[in-house]
DNA sequence: CATGAATGAGTATTCATTCAT
DNA sequence: GATGAATGAATACTCATTCAT
């Protein structure tokens, strides 16, 4: 086919990756073979080549791509809600992707469009061998950090956090819970339990953190 | 190395876990050869397979090794310490299996005993397809989920702990924390920044769970 | 680019050969790429294929190309020059397509029309699956053998030339100490070397078989 | 099978390398896929990469052994023989690795323990992109025609060469027109032919550089 | 018990070529 | 004529596992 249309390769490189993330997802990076994929699509193995030079660079493709979609997520979020809101139901739909609270526990995790992934996990292994995807992946995090860091900082100078807290601290914190949540998925606690636990965790925190 | 006496098999068995450990926490579990774990311990291929069926027979083994030792330290500290010791070096230091508390940034973590080996990363590959090993390890981990929440529901009946606390949650929520800041280890997040954010989360929320 | 106009479709090929000698003398037959030949072209792959029906056929008349080129420049020398003429700057020039003489040594070879393509070494390996191929260049090769053979017997009925030398064998030589010559290129031999190598050996050459 | 026997390894990657040198020589570098070659020894694929990392060292080695063979000949004919037999059968079968010269004719080139196999020919194309091959036949290259330089040098100072000849062009000369006759062989010339131009050349040459 | 040579199934990747637009 | 997306056959290479000695 020509120069089917403006756009086609991106949109092409895109059904690629909504593709792929569901095997990584569902089946591991090295469980996950490009013919899975291309078979899956419907085109060949070539095809997938015109696009990403590697099976390693498709998958960093599809990290990126989950990372931008949940870090704009929760920015959103953070920009409209104030900090007792991450109790909600709705930041922990944000964060594991879970979409539309109230339908999910119906849905097979993968068929989602974006499965939560748990990067932390997909990416370990690769990351101990690849530098340059260690340095993004380890950027990305930080910069995770400081974003919610900063917004916390941004509400203790409003006067809704204590002056004493350790924002910095927090936002590992908060991050490090919501990673360590995203394992107990794998090791099939039941969402509703996870459920449970980030919101009465973060009530409790909430509770020693918040003034009054 | 002696060739036969009681015992000799055991503890020829323990010195192929004490060295696959090193690798497969340094270099991943399909990063790691079998042949570079016989070359480090100076031994053949084929001598290891005379202790363990096969790649990932041993490294069960290694992750149960790794399990039982990592929650007998657990089970020492918790059998002697009330809650309020969680937020100790010494706790934090069993928990990352990082030893000696004083020396510990000095030293190379996969020159120790156990390096931080975070079973969780190394395991989500494997655990996807092996559903023997899956059914162990979800046991293990909902096994420690319950340690810690018999822990919590022990002092709440000492009334050390507020009565209308969900130690269960908790219990998840100290567990989840733990992983998801040995997950941000791999992220090179500084030690000493996770030592401190859980330090001071665990402090907030003892503030609020403890009675008092 | 015109499109349409007579002989546009030999001027089209006539790019495509111009520009894919650079490929195949700088890089070889196998890691040459049509996409590398169409894009330092600034078309597209389809576009050659209009105009040779595969890779082999484009680099089979590049060499055709070539040899026509190189044999029609040693033939308009021979006509016009004696045997003694061998030894000149000149007809090594010719020899190796290095063009004027006085500037060749800060010339990049490739960027020449035709760079010094040792075609015995290009077509060596697809000779010899390629009948068709090795019947048309063995040809090539005993018709310049012959070329040149028939010059020095020319020259011998002039009385040039002693009559008992054997110009047969001595076209073959000559022949011969050119390809090797060539071979020497690639071995990064200096070019003002081996243009004095053939120089000094033709000089001696020709002193033993010129009359006088 | 267990330790063999000392040398067993020596031995197999030898067995191997005569084994691809049939094939290098007779289809050339990429025709030449290692199934071929395995099942040709009748063992597996796998079994060479345990002698050798890749397609390209197993080339390389080949070369090597061919080079140290081919030069390791001629070192020992020069090394009995003044300038004057260079014209003769023997020195010519050595420099196409043709051995026993009366039976020459009537064996098939591959069949023989070393093929002429010309591998200015065949590392042409590897040498384009491999920097370190190519330093390496570069410089194996540059020894041959200094051995025979010096070899020419001793001889002018035993008064046997004319003092006036450049002994360095002269080897140049010699091994180009060597080279280059044997890119005729590629090119179906007669051996017949080719041994006679040979002589005749050498013949012609030496009568104007030797004294008298 | 130990060795290490051999196996062979398994896969990512390449690239000349085609053809719908 | 030109384009370039898609194809798919072809192959080098890996490495856990086996087993003769």
């Amino acid at each position: 086919m020509p120069k089917v249309f403006p756009g086609y390769r991106e949109e092409a490189k895109n059904r690629i990756i909504k593709e792929s993330v569901k095997f990584f997802s569902k089946k591991g990076y090295h469980k996950t073979k490009m013919a899975d994929i291309a078979t899956s699509l419907g085109v060949s193995k070539g095809a997938i080549y015109q696009y990403f030079g590697s099976k390693e660079e498709l998958f960093l493709e599809v990290i990126r791509d989950y990372i931008k979609y949940t870090q704009k997520e929760l920015i959103s979020f953070l920009d409209v809600h104030p900090p007792q809101d991450l109790v909600t139901d709705e930041f922990f739909d944000i964060m594991f992707n879970l979409g539309q609270s109230q339908s999910i526990e119906s849905l097979t995790i993968v068929d989602r469009l974006f499965p939560p992934l748990d990067f932390n996990l997909a990416i370990s292994e690769l990351i101990k061998s690849n530098p340059s995807m260690k340095k993004e992946m380890t950027k990305y995090y930080a910069d995770s950090i400081k974003l919610m860091a900063e917004y916390f900082e941004d509400y203790k100078n409003k006067g809704v956090i204590k002056h004493e807290v350790d924002t910095w601290s927090l936002s590992i914190g908060i991050t490090s819970l919501q990673d360590g949540l995203m394992a107990a998925i794998q090791m099939s606690l039941e969402i509703s339990e996870i459920r449970k636990a980030w919101k009465e965790v973060t009530k409790i925190m909430l509770s020693s953190v918040l003034v009054d």
